[in-house]
DNA sequence: TTGTAGGCGTTATCAC
DNA sequence: GTGATAACGCCTACAA
């Protein structure tokens, strides 16, 4: 059947009013314990259920989490939100979820739409061509906690959660350096992403300290997809002296790289090394297996979900931090070893 | 700032009563254009949005889709989202989305949040160990529709896509036979979920078709979990006779399963040659690269999502169609060719 | 400890 | 074409 059963019907069949319903319910401390199991047990019963539209009506939140993420299906993001979804959902918080499929303007319009239904709070991890922030500001004008996960921008009163992508970057490198690579290639995403303009900058760090010099010929700059392996080749045949080592910014494109440069007789590692980053599962899938840079994917989901709540319920709160920087660590596989 | 604006701040301001405002931004349409575009103007210079709750509270109807699915961090059910987004999105419906990790428990769980929630209707992708299904009757009671996508059950009057499972593992066992192998292995996922039982069918439909006695030696039950391919050498051992061909219902698992056999010294194609399901895309990236079921996932979660979304808004109505059933395309790649 | 009553912001049913 | 007014179901001062 279907008929909606509210308060005031409880009310009447037990002879109380709504009030005291509506209190038991929510096991307000001034009502006696025999009313309140009284009330419980009916409830139960009749089959009872809130209706969250006039309780968030009447209270002002929804418990409701927005999220934003550049692309769901990816390996990486669905970790994020799989640890997002985790805590969200032990706290009793619903997850709207939408993807911005790397388009700025998609992600406006999904910001725009989050903010209508009126999430509680927004975490984002940034769409590749995003430049302006303003879409996020309606949230931070109201009081609505936003945070970047990831792909972050550092926003006034906005927290970012990430890794330390220049240290990371830099202990990939020193690792190829140290493998014997003498000239090197840094295969990096869109650098107005700061993830991979700081990956970058540890790559050219890591030369720095190793007295090797920095030249456009040891950067690619791509948007990583798949069907975009070619530039990689073309930028190989471009220059001169053969590159014996890779830093790709992506495990996924590292791979596909990989499976390029094999059709074209590269041994890989003894001919090029090549390390990739997001320690995805395709790494140890592949052959050779793929060193990368591991990234604690569902740890960040984690600590954004608690972030988030943490702030909202009033307890810890992280949300003051400016940046909460994850531990990352060096995998060293087959891709990169000398033997 | 951070001045909630009404529709009865609107009223005020333009002489008008709130109820014209409200036809005004809903475009009624026994509302003169004059007021009509005076109303739009203003309430687009005070910044004015609505407010969700009251709306969903008057009209009893959320805009939302609940989403239920085993694992977000999967390739293939995050690629099932994506298109169910993509859609939803498009016609301005929210979603909702949680993980069942797997669990029957869960999954009641998060049903009943959903259904708390009030959500319009619900796609649901069922867990490994889903065995009851009142959870999802809550909903058909009260009329909010609940449609199934690959992972199914058939429940009365909910409607499920899917691909013709036992078909598609009749061509996968096919496609085999006619590479010359006489001795198959069918890896199967739990029995008990239907697209499994169904690829083991066609399994045996093949085999049968092919004059090949089907025995317990051929098929190895497993919960695909990639911590689980020793279970698969322990079978190979175990049976007598040894086997050239495996059907593995699952790519990643299959992936899992040819690193180990190469490690073992098992030669592939040669010795074993084997073919997956999904098409992942990890079947390009692995040596060799792997044979497999195309599997459209996005393209089920832009019908799941059309399924639903017609159905809400009296258009095209495909939910009382009990089953959809997409196409699907047999991919012979090296893992299962002869040269 | 419990009840009364007003408000949350919209939509919808009547009138006019 | 527009305006009152009553839902929608719950929460929460304020009273009792």
């Amino acid at each position: 059947m279907g008929k909606k059963i509210t308060i005031y019907d409880l009310a009447e069949q037990l002879h109380v009013s709504p009030a005291t319903v509506s209190r038991s319910l929510n096991n307000h401390p001034s009502i006696s314990t025999e009313t309140k199991t009284k009330v419980v047990r009916a409830a139960q019963e009749a089959g009872y259920k809130v209706n969250k539209f006039a309780a968030n009506l009447s209270k002002q939140k929804s418990n409701t989490i927005g999220v934003i993420v550049p692309k769901l299906n990816s390996a990486f993001m669905s970790t994020i939100l799989a640890g997002v979804e985790k805590i969200a959902n032990e706290a009793g918080y619903n997850l709207i979820i939408s993807q911005s499929l790397e388009s700025m303007e998609k992600e406006k319009m999904n910001a725009h739409a989050l903010f209508q239904s009126g999430v509680d709070a927004l975490i984002v991890s940034l769409a590749y061509d995003t430049s302006t922030y303003d879409h996020f500001s309606n949230f931070t004008k109201v009081g609505i906690p936003v945070l970047f996960v990831d792909r972050v921008y550092p926003m006034e009163n906005c927290s970012t959660i990430v890794i330390d992508n220049q240290q990371a970057g830099h202990d990939a490198t020193e690792h190829l350096i140290q493998q014997g690579c003498k000239n090197l290639l840094h295969v990096s995403g869109h650098l107005n992403r700061s993830i991979y303009a700081e990956r970058l900058q540890g790559f050219k760090n890591a030369m720095a300290k190793h007295h090797m010099e920095f030249t456009d010929a040891n950067l690619l700059e791509s948007d990583l997809d798949p069907n975009s392996v070619g530039e990689l080749i073309n930028h190989l045949q471009q220059i001169n002296g053969a590159i014996d080592g890779i830093f790709v910014s992506n495990d996924r494109f590292a791979a596909s790289c990989i499976k390029e440069l094999q059709k074209l007789h590269y041994k890989i590692p003894e001919d090029i090394k090549v390390i990739g980053f997001n320690n995805d599962s395709i790494c140890e899938l592949m052959t050779p297996t793929l060193s990368t840079i591991d990234y604690p994917g569902y740890q960040m989901g984690v600590l954004a979900a608690q972030g988030v709540i943490g702030h909202l319920n009033g307890n810890i709160d992280l949300l003051p931090a400016n940046s909460i920087s994850l531990r990352h660590r060096l995998v060293v596989r087959e891709s990169s070893s000398n033997d």
